[in-house]
DNA sequence: TTGAAAGCGCTAACAG
DNA sequence: CTGTTAGCGCTTTCAA
């Protein structure tokens, strides 16, 4: 196949410990000879092999990503600034598109045993996977709460949700709908629709849910949202799981004659990159996606290195609005 | 550190080769030998080791995928799409964000040297890096021109390049402007403007240029595009580069008091799934993404295979317009 | 300052 | 049907 450190050592005259050595810069070599199996690799055009290595070492410096899909763009992002901050530390991005389905996140669980990856970043998670136990000390987890000691970094989903509902009463909504996921599914951004329940009490205004599980065909999302506004339309604001299901209130409360903003006012929540560009107009929370991706990151290569690490990593979101007070 | 074949082989009383041959189910086993050492696996816990059987047989089923930013939706999809089709075919997809950098990307292809990946799926490329010939017969192209005898997959950029210049005829603009990318870098999608150019002489129709080059931030994206529109505005309809551009022309059109589509009709190009949910009303050309990723994916294992393939894949695009007649 | 040899976990001849 | 043995490419003692 292709050479090896053999065929460096035959053509330089030397052993193969010592090529070992000039590649690994380890020991004492005198220049002559570093110089000479410098050239010959040069020559030879040799390429060491990673696999030997990390066969070896017991270390692949691969670290996997399980997201539902970066077809999202708050995944796409996530993976994006994930790949970035790994490479620069000299690990690679591996790739698992769960789906969102339990059996899925087993089969790539069991593989990444298999493959043995460094280290796992979760994004996505189905509760009750005993596979997750075999990584213990190699986990790091994104806005799900796993089992035991894992560690999380999170956006401040509670101050997200509060700053959302505020915004509305802020600008005139006395009616408003909150959109959230899943509520069988533990996440930090249940917190949101607890905070905007809070908020909604504080101000004595009745407080309505929908649910609208992140899992769905855009077309059943689209559904649940019609229905919203067929008939008579009793919200005067919505505070959307996320900007897609928002983009999805206004273009419906359009479609049903509604007027945005003058009778609803929509806020959503991520505020990705792909949507501030493609919806400037659209008021959002903002997540702090880069830094979710730094801190988890920075956190799981502290674990692989047995650094002790905050249980919890809480990062801060941002408002951004457009709406105006007029009615 | 984890258990080995030799730990199975010891605790069921049979040789490290008879183990072996129940993992992979090679070879005469009785029955009862298998079952005692499956029953064994399962006791232990056991798990493969895929990195030793990497070394052994040369081969990682891992594929690399290089693109500029997994942060754009086009890529973000194709990546999901691409990483779905090796899963299903028993590889895994190691991701590269090239940032469109000469230097990043070179720092890559070495790594994927090293780390003796089994095929690489370009989607970023810049000119000239000879370390693409350390890949003969283990690559794949996507919209991009590689050199020599790398097979290529694209979209009918051409026939987009047309549907969408005729389309804004067809509605009644005369004076079209084409936003396209850097001119410098050899890319099927250059064909675009090309058929625009066609299909304005077609008619007699004077046609004008503006280059925004994809690696730009967006801010100096943005500055290009207002540009055209600060001033008296000389044109009617626009052929954008990509949907992000085309939304930026609107966008930057109405702020400028500009009435789309009334004054000015805009189309843009890639319709992405995310594009279609944020802004369903913007006329695009789509590509076949799924469909992208698929071919990739099907003429990388073909070749790896020894297969013989097509040197080129053209895949049909689609119009999506909603735009009207009325003026 | 350098080399010989053992061994990482697994598979594949080759014997038995 | 099962076991012995060699070896994949590299690093790491241990000697020289």
């Amino acid at each position: 196949m292709s050479l090896t450190i053999k065929d460096v050592a035959e053509k330089a005259g030397v052993s193969v410990t010592t090529v070992s050595r000039v590649l690994n810069d380890r020991g004492y070599i005198s220049a002559k000879t570093r110089k000479k199996v410098m050239t010959t690799m040069k020559e030879l055009n040799y390429t060491p092999n990673e696999m030997a290595r990390s066969f070896l070492s017991n270390k692949t410096r691969f670290i996997a990503l399980i997201v539902p899909t970066t077809e999202n763009p708050f995944f796409g992002e996530l993976t994006f600034h994930i790949e970035k901050e790994l490479a620069q530390k000299g690990y690679n991005l591996f790739i698992c598109n769960s789906l969102n389905d339990v059996e899925n996140e087993k089969k790539y669980l069991r593989l990444l045993q298999e493959k043995r990856v460094d280290g796992v970043i979760v994004g996505s998670h189905n509760i009750n996977i005993s596979e997750y136990e075999h990584f213990e000390n190699k986990i790091v987890s994104i806005e799900r709460e796993l089992t035991k000691g894992i560690p999380i970094v999170q956006s401040d989903n509670y101050a997200g949700g509060r700053l959302a509902t505020q915004e509305l009463i802020d600008k005139g909504c006395r009616s408003i709908l909150c959109i959230r996921g899943d509520q069988h599914i533990k996440t930090p951004a249940n917190d949101r629709s607890i905070a905007y329940q809070e908020v909604m009490e504080e101000n004595n205004l009745n407080y309505f849910f929908e649910e609208v599980p992140f899992q769905l065909q855009d077309q059943e999302k689209r559904e649940i949202v019609n229905q919203i506004f067929s008939g008579e339309v009793m919200y005067d604001g919505i505070v959307a799981g996320d900007d897609i299901i928002a983009k999805m209130c206004i273009n419906s409360a359009v479609t049903h004659g509604v007027a945005v903003p003058e009778e609803l006012k929509v806020i959503g929540f991520d505020g990705t990159k792909i949507v501030r560009q493609l919806s400037p107009e659209l008021s959002t929370i903002i997540q702090p996606i880069e830094k979710l991706a730094q801190n988890s990151v920075e956190i799981l290569l502290s674990i692989l290195n047995d650094e002790k690490v905050n249980q919890v990593t809480k990062l801060p979101v941002k408002l951004l609005s457009s709406i105006s007070t007029k009615k």
